[in-house]
DNA sequence: CTCTGTACTCAACGGCGTTA
DNA sequence: TAACGCCGTTGAGTACAGAG
């Protein structure tokens, strides 16, 4: 399981960052850290008079903590720009908490087999063994406790843990793997931290599959002061706002650094991994509860936060619909063939009555003042309306101004509605957009001609010039694939 | 059959405007 | 200024369907 050369892990939450940073506060001349040592894991704590603690500082602490004596000891520093551990020299001063590894002289193995990183090893182990899929989520009390963390204390060791399920880390696995960290190119070298990551595989149903290697390049996203404090002390004090920002950050980390958008069962348990990592004290439950359901714990709120947010912000990402696509359900109640849209002049549906399209005008103006309309719920109720709408634009005996219809109807405003309109009064080839389409076309020369002339073209020329050569490359290269 | 993701839904929270 | 209510946001539960 473990190295089979005897080595040291000095392991800390965090490493270069506060290793560079000179602390100041109450916290001066005291240091943490994390010692693991094949399959031990101790955590010590220095006192030092300077401002940090020396390189013998921890070389004693070493030493004394498992019995040293007489050996050659190599303190080496987690480095997170390099996603490796960094011998560390004489002089330097070091602040904790901090992430460091000391291996024995002569023994410190040149290439793999590996050093696993006992800590996170074991968290993985613990969320392995209390696994379960969200809809299986039972944390006995509910959803007030989710959201009130003083309900912590629910979670006694009594309360039902969710059933164990398989998954990439619920049988043992075997580390003397060919490491995704160590491609063909790479020298051997020793093994990053954390190395969970070499068990990690993409999700197989994941519409991003680049993500390999991520693992090990991820990190906690640094947080705001409030927020940062509190996770140090547990993070059961962060309120809900806090904690959403600070679930946000994850999910921000993920979908744009790493472009995954459905993290694997195995990629959340890593996160929640290098979170507890990271901030020791959220792994301490309160009042008896059990660790394994704070990780479940965490680990589900992390799902909840990119199920909601696939829904709820990302739904035009390509991924996201990719997968919406192949996961789509049948809607209930819904026709085989939808349903031709209505036309103006004729009769309001049947399923419509004077109050029913009065409802529909009142939600949709409610729908207008929402920062997040539901644009599915508007198209369908603005096709709803049409032949109210166009009966009294047209048929009233007194025109109502733009005013009164922006009014009644502000959607029609919308560039999106508005061409939906169109569509919706115009049949078959003839609709709006093909009609403003060919009337430019006709002026298009001319128009080319024109924005030419202007010694400083408008913005939208330039970038139209860009789309219209992107156009013409992409034309050029469907013709050549035709060809072939 | 199990796992996973989506749709639908509800409830709590917090911001904001109104009113006494 | 405090109390109140409305409403948007967010987290989370449930049902269901598709994939393997």
């Amino acid at each position: 399981m473990f190295c089979s050369s005897p080595c040291i892990l000095l392991h800390s939450v965090q490493n270069i960052q506060t290793y560079f940073c000179k602390r100041v506060g109450s916290n001066l001349g005291h240091h943490k850290f994390l010692l693991i040592f094949g399959p031990n894991n101790k955590k010590v704590e220095i006192e030092s008079n300077d401002v940090g603690a020396s390189k013998s500082e921890l070389h004693a602490a070493a030493v004394k903590t498992f019995g040293l004596g007489g050996s050659e000891l190599i303190l080496q520093l987690y480095d997170r720009d390099f996603s490796d551990y960094v011998d560390i020299e004489d002089g330097e001063l070091f602040y904790g908490p901090a992430k460091l590894r000391v291996v024995k002289g002569q023994e410190q193995p040149a290439t793999f087999p590996v050093t696993i990183n006992n800590a996170e090893d074991s968290i993985n182990a613990e969320i392995s063994d209390s696994g379960s899929t969200v809809s299986q989520l039972d944390y006995t009390a509910g959803s007030d406790f989710l959201r009130d963390n003083s309900d912590f204390s629910l979670l006694t060791p009594n309360s039902p843990s969710p059933p164990p399920t398989p998954n990439a880390y619920s049988t043992p696995v075997s580390i003397e793997q060919p490491s995704t960290s160590s491609s063909a190119d790479d020298p051997p070298s020793l093994p990053a931290a954390p190395l969970t990551s070499s068990l990690v595989s993409p999700h197989p149903t994941s519409p991003v599959s680049f993500h390999s290697g991520w693992i090990t390049k991820f990190q906690i996203p640094v947080q705001p002061p409030t927020i940062e404090s509190k996770l140090k002390s547990g993070g059961y004090t962060m309120n809900v706002a806090e904690r959403s920002l600070f679930l946000d950050s994850i999910y921000k980390e993920v979908t744009e650094k790493y472009g995954i958008y459905y993290p694997s069962k195995a990629q959340y348990d890593e996160i929640i991994t290098k979170l507890f990592v990271k901030y020791p004290s959220m792994k301490t439950p309160q009042d008896n509860m059990p660790v394994g359901n704070l990780k479940m714990l965490w680990k589900h709120r992390l799902q909840y936060k990119f199920q909601n947010f696939r829904k709820r912000v990302a739904f035009e990402i390509a991924a996201v619909q990719k997968k919406k696509l192949k996961v789509a359900r049948k809607p209930k109640s819904a026709p085989e063939s939808p349903a031709a849209p209505p036309q103006w002049d004729e009769e309001p549906p049947e399923t419509e009555d004077d109050a029913s399209i009065d409802g529909h005008i009142c939600w949709l103006q409610d729908e207008k003042r929402k920062r997040q309309p539901d644009f599915r719920g508007v198209s369908q109720s603005m096709a709803l309306t049409l032949a109210d709408r166009r009966t009294w634009i047209i048929s009233s005996p007194q025109t109502p101004s733009l005013a009164d219809i922006k009014s009644k109807y502000p959607w029609l405003f919308d560039d999106i509605q508005l061409l939906t309109e169109m569509n919706r009064i115009q049949d078959g080839e003839v609709t709006f957009f093909n009609s403003l389409r060919a009337g430019l076309g006709r002026y298009a020369s001319g128009l080319i001609k024109a924005c030419k002339g202007k010694r400083a073209p408008h913005a939208f020329f330039m970038e139209a010039t860009t789309e219209m050569e992107g156009y013409r490359e992409e034309q050029k290269i469907k013709g050549i694939v035709n060809k072939q």
